[in-house]
DNA sequence: GTAGGGTTAG
């Protein structure tokens, strides 16, 4: 109980000969303090001129104790006013600081938010060591001055000391990127030569800068070389998978270092939900979010902020809104990730309503994406471009190419194409592949030929080794009985050698994965799986539907593009679905491309023979099918 | 006294 005690003031000329202060307790006790204690506990109480006038009285080496003390005060307290009166007294004083007090105002400053001031320290330092260099060189890194920070390493370098693993932890992880690999690399080699490449700091940074460069097999190579691995060099190599999409193998990589007993944090458990939402994985998602209510981890807003991604990317959107609902504090990653997944499902009034909500955050880029393809999902066209031109009317934000797209897309769907052809040709930037991409499959829906080939030659020029703008186009010509031309979108294929990208679908049944590829004839139970596919199809085919062959762009008779229609990787596993779940629940199936006209017109039929709802995520969002009609208004 | 991992889109 230090704050109500009062301290004796010994004669001043004892003052510095003195080693402590004596001081009275409440309850009379005696008590010894050193004087940086004293001097602190003023500080503590918000009675730092006291502390700095007794400073004025006391010998260097005391003094020095003292300003440490006052100064550390001040770091931990973030306390940028008391920060200053403590520089100005130093320089009033005339106090010949040491390179240590140096770097700790020179620390003070950054901590409280003042880079420049940091930096003036630094600048105006008689000497430097490598804790002054590397508190300068971090302070630029985490404020994000990336080339800043490593400039001043480099001149370092040039004044011929040695970074130690601080400076290159530190320095590492301001090498982000494909242009900060080469940078990266040589420190690599750096660290080599001084022989802290094994270093857990030093490891965790190297395998980011690698991980974040796309070189995941070097990251995993640093990761294996590691001799000693904490919960921060493990959460990275999982959060380096996870930030490539590489969903299965950052699972994996869990799995592995759980079973070996790894730490987790919340860190851990967030990057590990980005991979289960993409893996479409919501029994393993619901288990994480279990474990972390066993291990009752803190309500951090990162790790809630994925668990609403995640829940919202399995199309759980009720566990996703109830995650935000009870969040006690959030971001603006929380209501962006809230309002992606009312997108995804084409609830575009929830988008809109959740919008006009947001309290306490500033919208920012993300938040106007989110609304305006939430608008575009949901087929609020009027709403959606009022959106737009308030960002337009708002300074504060410039509306960005892929809000653009937005409004291209919002256009198309509404069926004004030429309004949509209008808006690219007197925007400030140039068409993007996204914009032509949504621009054709607008004109697919709405039957236009004539801007569909317009379109088309506009993408495939950008992109012609695409075999989707391919079958889109075909799918045009097919609609509108231009069989020839068909037959010359085939051949254009032909010419431009494309690569078709391989379609896989995957479902969850009982806690496993099962995924499946087009014609795929892998499958344990292929036999039954392309019975029951034949079977829907015969049932479908008893209300109205039949095959559209124009989706096929292979060079074969008809009866062989059925064939291969039937073996479309969402048939399969919808039909396997079909035969393995239990009755009544929705079926809940993932696709890695856009789902293509003849499996959207199947599910939707089965969704009404079967009378079971069927959930298909793409691409690009959710179809929820049910009694024969999908949610997307069929429009995607 | 100085250091490493993180959440939303495309």
């Amino acid at each position: 109980m230090l704050a109500k005690r009062t301290p004796l003031n010994p004669p001043h000329s004892k003052l510095s000969s003195l080693s402590s202060y004596t001081f009275l307790s409440q309850s009379s006790t005696q008590i010894n303090l050193p004087p940086d204690a004293h001097l602190k506990f003023l500080c503590l109480n918000g009675r730092l001129k006291e502390a700095l006038i007794e400073m004025s009285i006391l010998g260097t080496d005391v003094r020095f104790r003292g300003y440490d003390a006052l100064i550390t005060e001040c770091v931990n307290r973030k306390a940028l006013r008391e920060g200053q009166l403590v520089h100005s007294h130093m320089i009033k004083t005339h106090y010949r600081a040491p390179v240590y007090l140096d770097t700790r105002l020179l620390i003070m400053y950054d901590k409280c938010g003042k880079l420049d001031d940091a930096r003036e320290v630094f600048d105006g330092m008689p000497q430097r060591n490598i804790v002054s260099w590397t508190a300068m060189i971090s302070a630029y890194s985490q404020r994000g001055f990336q080339s800043l920070a490593f400039g001043l390493f480099r001149w370092m370098l040039r004044t011929g000391l040695f970074p130690n693993e601080f400076t290159l932890a530190t320095v590492l992880a301001c090498c982000i990127g494909h242009l900060g690999l080469e940078h990266g690399r040589q420190v690599h080699s750096l660290a080599i030569k001084n022989n802290y490449n094994s270093h857990v700091y030093v490891g965790s940074s190297l395998l980011n800068m690698y991980a974040k460069a796309s070189e995941i097999h070097d990251a995993r190579m640093v990761f294996e070389f590691l001799t000693v691995r904490d919960v921060v060099s493990c959460t990275s190599i999982i959060s380096g998978y996870a930030q490539l999409n590489l969903d299965n193998e950052a699972l994996e990589m869990f799995r592995k270092l759980y079973n070996q007993g790894m730490e987790c944090n919340y860190v851990t458990f967030a990057s590990l939900l980005t991979s289960l939402a993409g893996l479409s994985a919501l029994e393993y998602g619901k288990q994480v979010h279990g474990l972390v209510i066993r291990l009752q981890l803190p309500f951090y807003i990162v790790l809630q902020n994925s668990m609403i991604y995640m829940y919202a990317k399995c199309g759980s959107l009720l566990y996703a809104r109830r995650v935000f609902d009870y969040m006690p504090e959030r971001t603006v990653i929380s209501w962006n990730a809230m309002l992606l997944g009312y997108g995804d499902h084409g609830l575009g009034r929830e988008v809109l309503c959740l919008f006009k909500s947001m309290r306490d955050v500033k919208s920012d880029a993300v938040t106007y994406t989110a609304v305006l393809s939430g608008c575009s999902h949901g087929g609020l066209t009027e709403e959606g471009l009022g959106v737009f031109y308030s960002m337009v009317g708002d300074k504060e934000m410039e509306p960005e190419i892929g809000h653009y797209a937005c409004v291209v897309d919002l256009l198309g769907r509404a069926g004004r194409i030429e309004k949509a052809l209008e808006f690219i040709r007197n925007m400030p930037f140039e068409p993007s592949i996204a914009m032509w991409g949504s621009l054709l499959g607008a004109c697919r829906v709405h039957g236009n030929v004539s801007a569909g080939e317009y379109v088309a030659q506009k993408l495939l020029s950008m992109e012609p080794k695409n075999a989707g703008n391919y079958v889109i186009l075909s799918n045009i010509y097919a609609d509108a009985g231009r069989w020839e031309d068909v037959v010359k979108v085939r051949e254009m294929m032909k010419e431009n050698t494309v690569i078709k990208e391989p379609g896989k679908s995957s479902i969850n049944l009982n806690k496993t994965v099962h995924t499946f590829r087009s014609g795929d004839r892998s499958h344990p139970q292929k036999d039954k799986v392309n019975e029951k596919v034949r079977e829907l199809y015969e049932k479908i085919r008893e209300v109205g539907y039949t095959p559209d062959l124009s989706c096929v762009l292979h060079d074969v008779d008809d009866e062989q593009k059925e064939r291969i229609l039937l073996g479309h990787s969402e048939k399969l596993a919808i039909a396997f679905g079909l035969m393995f779940s239990s009755q009544g629940g929705i079926l809940r199936v993932t696709k890695n491309l856009r789902i293509c006209v003849d499996c959207h017109n199947f599910a939707k039929l089965v969704s009404k023979v079967t009378k079971r709802e069927l959930s298909v995520r793409d691409s690009k969002r959710f179809h929820l099918m049910a009694n024969g009609t999908c949610s997307c208004g069929d429009f995607w």
